[in-house]
This record gives C-alpha cells, structure tokens and sequence, in this order.
DNA sequence: CAGTTTACGTCAGTCTTGTTGACATTCCAA
DNA sequence: TTGGAATGTCAACAAGACTGACGTAAACTG
C-alpha cells in the first residue's frame, strides 16, 4: 500500500491498515479488561459503570459543578441526574449549594463515597499496575501519547487540566 | 508513596497512584475519541456500535461461526442474535447453515456489507493513523504492550489468534 | 427594573444493547 | 435409541444513553 512507504522511502510499518487493524482491536480488548473488574464489584450493588465514572472524576476534582462533570463525562443532564440522585440519596455524594453563584451544586465524596470510589479504583488499578509493570516504563509513556494523541481536543483539555490539577 | 521507588531504589515513576490513575483517564477519553467517528456514521444508519463490531470481527474472520463470535464479542448469543438478525434481514451478512454441523451457522460479510464495513473502519483509521503518526512508532509499540498485558487472558488469546490468521 | 440567559432538576418517551428464561433443533455418545 | 450437550431463536426485561418539554432560581444585562 501506499501508506507503508513514506515520501522519502523510510519504513512506517506501523501505519500499514493491518497494524491500524490490531490497533483498534487491541483498543476493544483491552478497554475490557480495563472496565471488567470494577464491573464486577458493581455488579452487587445496583449501581453500574456510569456511578464508578462519576465517583472517579467527583474524587478527582472535589467540589466540581455539575455542568463541568458534564462536559467531562460527555453525556446529557438527565442522564448524568439519574446516576446523581442515585449516589446521594444513598449517602455516597454530596450536594452543596454554592456560596457566590447558588444556581451551582458542588459535589463532594461523603465517607462512603470516598470508600466505595477507593474499593472500585484499587480493583481497576491493580490490573493497570501489572500491566504497566510487565510493559516497562518507555511502553507505558509511549501508550499514554498514543492514548492522547487520540483524543478529541476537547477531551484532551480535560484530561490535561485534571493532570495539572494533582500536579 | 512507597510504590514510588522499587526495592532496589530505582524509580517507578509510572507505577505511582497518580500516574496509575492518569493511565486509567487516558483510556477513557480516548476510548470515547476512537469510536466516535464510526459512531457518527452510524447514528444516520439505524445502527449502533454492536453492528460495527459484528461487521468488524465477521469481515476479520469470514465464515466465522456464531458461537465463536460470540466469545470474542463477550456478550450473550440473545444480544448478538438481535444484531445479527438486523444485519441478515438488511443483506449486509450471510448466514450458512453448517456443512458437517448442521447446528452451526457460517457467516460472511455481502458486497454491501463489506462496503459498510470498509466506511466505518475506514472513519476510525482516520484518528488511529493521525494519532500514531503523531506519536511515532515506539510509541506505538508501547501503546500495543500496554493494551496487551491489560486484557483478559482469554481475549488476549482471541487477539493474536486474529493477529495470526492474517499474519 | 424588566427581560434574558445560565444552571440545575424533573417528567415522559424512545433507542441500543446488555441480561434471563424458555424452547427447538441437531449432534454425539452411552 | 435415548439423553445430554451444543447451537441458535423468541420473548420479556433492565441499564443507560438520548431528545424534548417544562419549571425554578439565580445571575446578568440593557
């Protein structure tokens, strides 16, 4: 193909469409695995992957608005609202007026939510450990620039602002 | 953090709790960003993502039976069977009865299917290619040992066996 | 101050895609 | 040949996404 070959005749083996192929195959495969142990412990408790994403990011970004978990987690208002009510009603999430602009809610982790969010996140972690640690420090880099490089700009905003959030 | 450092003193940068927890963020944003452009292709169709899937692996594996599928999509043959069914009725997938095993059904992709199939892989190779032209290959080669120690053992075997079959 | 916009919540309805359970057919082996 | 295992189909249901419409309160703006 045209595209194994750049212009000036170096090898670009990895852009040929069977390593694009495995690319994306791998991409379904792994992401999984990457989900399968959380689901796992979700699975028990009535409360599904859409409830670990909002623990994960409301953990990550304390006092977050609504309207910013949104645009994070990409999903409609009534969607993100049935998922909320859920957790805070169950104790796990709390809901604060805000003190300048009171049309806003700040979401915080009770202790409850602080535990479950940890129990999810340990299962998810232990399996990315050991494969970041079979893979080596160089592949875990060059993933995460593939990773990124893949985003939406969007996505890619929020996901750099998070990092700069925690240093 | 005492996974900071490995016992020998030498740092595990990659393995600290933030960069473990950065790792898992990355795989979501940039799952949402890589079946983004199929999914656009799709909503106009009637379809979902489970058609592209079934349309993928089919066209991956020609003459591939149901149940076999069904081990690689990991989800129940109930669920696979209504997609498929949509799939037939619409003339893009061909279902064989067994020659040997009559229980058995061979599925092929039809010229029409094989042409959808083409459009949407094509639409997500688009942002695989950008992004791994963008990272580079030993990025790249990161990027897919990463993806692979993260699997399940039994997807990771469907997934060189695919890698296999087409050399 | 009046009108508009923003932020949030909710009700109702739909769609995709996953799940169980029940059932028919076919193959194979005791 | 009969009973169990494998394969696939039909029916019903649940989670979680979506749209659209509506309501409320607060903030902003001319």
């Amino acid at each position: 193909m045209a595209d194994g070959q750049s212009p000036q005749g170096e090898t670009l083996l990895y852009l040929t469409d069977e390593q694009l192929r495995q690319g994306a195959e791998a991409m379904f495969f792994a992401y999984r695995g990457f989900t399968a142990d959380p689901d796992r412990i979700l699975a028990g408790l009535s409360y599904g992957r859409a409830h670990h994403r909002a623990l994960h990011f409301i953990h990550g970004a304390p006092g977050t608005t609504v309207n910013n978990l949104l645009s994070i987690l990409g999903v409609t208002k009534q969607s993100l609202n049935r998922v909320l009510r859920t957790l805070i009603e169950d104790g796990l999430v709390e809901s604060q007026v805000g003190r300048t602009d009171k049309r806003e809610r700040h979401l915080y982790l009770t202790a409850d939510g602080e535990a479950l969010e940890k129990q999810l996140t340990d299962a998810q972690r232990a399996r990315m450990r050991a494969a970041f640690r079979q893979a080596g420090p160089e592949a875990v880099a060059g993933f995460r620039r593939v990773l990124e490089a893949m985003m939406d700009p969007e996505m890619r905003r929020h996901y750099q602002k998070l990092r700069e959030g925690r240093g």
